[in-house]
DNA sequence: TTCTTAAGTAAGTATTTGCTTACAAATTTA
DNA sequence: TAAATTTGTAAGCAAATACTTACTTAAGAA
């Protein structure tokens, strides 16, 4: 019985959450099997969460801190937009491969419950994204660097597929599946819908 | 207690689910509730199909007869590439639009759920979908209309994203979501990443 | 018309769900 | 060191789950 201090097992707790959804599936993710996943008793998940939908949401959160915050960074960045356009591509993709579990959890949980406070902070998530990815393409057409023909709204929303194309190809060819160059493949086929 | 032969039962029943799925969360598909929306006792729907898992089966069955044989013959057909592109997107876009409740069906019950059976069938529809789109391309290419640099699996990668981001648009945006000329807007995009 | 079959039901089943309770023991604070 | 707080547990909760059982009744075939 070694004990360890809340904000240590949380994190355990949100780890062992995304590792049971990519590895057994979304139905597996009981509070029965979060607590044999961490090595502790069901009752001291409730220790450590009030819910099982606080550790969704503070899942949710950590996307937002740790990948939202870090595209926001590149999408502001003072570099040309070619430059950024492939960082945050690429920041999108590894932080999707690095955490397994996020995009299911993202578009099948919050699906699932079908339930606001979700939703909301699917939205606030997913609208960030595209977003972001918008105003790289915005500042590339204002240094006339693109085709200012093109509807932005279109090519985020043809962006916003990507990594969910990826989560996909990663779930259903879970072996081979070759996702060295994956960034660099779709970079250079959103380079092509942004050429003059 | 009006009775109703198998075969139509099977039909409510199917289309009870999807219903189910779109306006409530996949969350909420317990054969009480699909028996409740058909209006006939749990254990009726134990008449008609031998298990749950079997009515999401018969569903995908019904993709599988209703959409990608639709698309097979459209990649089949005998017209110009780019005519036959158009179609096979408006195709694929409005089943989706139809059938409201499929892509979270197939995108996470199968996740949900984990199960081979299941995940067998997702991956028949997902490759084909890909596979007879990447025909047309390739046809486009061989007929010179098209440029043959491009990676053909890249782009209908690319292309697999739609239905998804689709969705996610019509279920963040529920009521006001501008789908009229959705497929006529992704059409241009793919037009011009396969321009010479 | 009779008789078989198929479609219906209510009331169960065992199991699983998220979560609570009552109490024990480790750790931190006074 | 003593007291307070935090982390742990086992056992139990009501509600929900997919599915079964035993029995009824409507509809089509003989």
């Amino acid at each position: 019985m070694t004990r360890k201090p809340t904000d240590i097992r949380q994190e355990e707790i949100k780890a062992a959450v995304l590792r049971i959804i990519f590895r057994d599936g979304l139905k597996k993710l009981s509070t029965k099997n979060i607590a044999t996943e961490v090595g502790i008793s069901e009752g001291s998940i409730f220790r450590h969460f009030k819910t099982k939908k606080d550790i969704i949401l503070g899942i949710m959160d950590d996307v937002i801190e740790n990948l939202i915050e870090k595209l926001r960074d590149i999408s502001l960045e003072n570099t040309p937009p070619k430059e950024r356009m492939f960082k945050y591509l690429c920041e999108t993709v590894n932080y999707l491969r690095k955490n397994k579990g996020i995009t299911i959890l993202l578009f099948t949980e919050a699906s699932y419950e079908n339930d606001d406070e979700l939703m909301t902070k699917l939205n606030y998530i997913f609208n960030n994204q595209k977003q972001l990815a918008g105003k790289i393409i915005n500042d590339g057409i204002a240094m006339q660097l693109w085709d200012e023909n093109i509807s932005v709204n279109d090519v985020t929303e043809l962006y916003m597929g990507i990594p969910i194309t990826l989560n996909i190809e990663m779930v259903l060819n879970q072996d081979g599946f070759e996702a060295q160059n994956f960034c660099k493949r779709m970079f250079d086929l959103i380079m092509k819908l942004l050429k003059k």
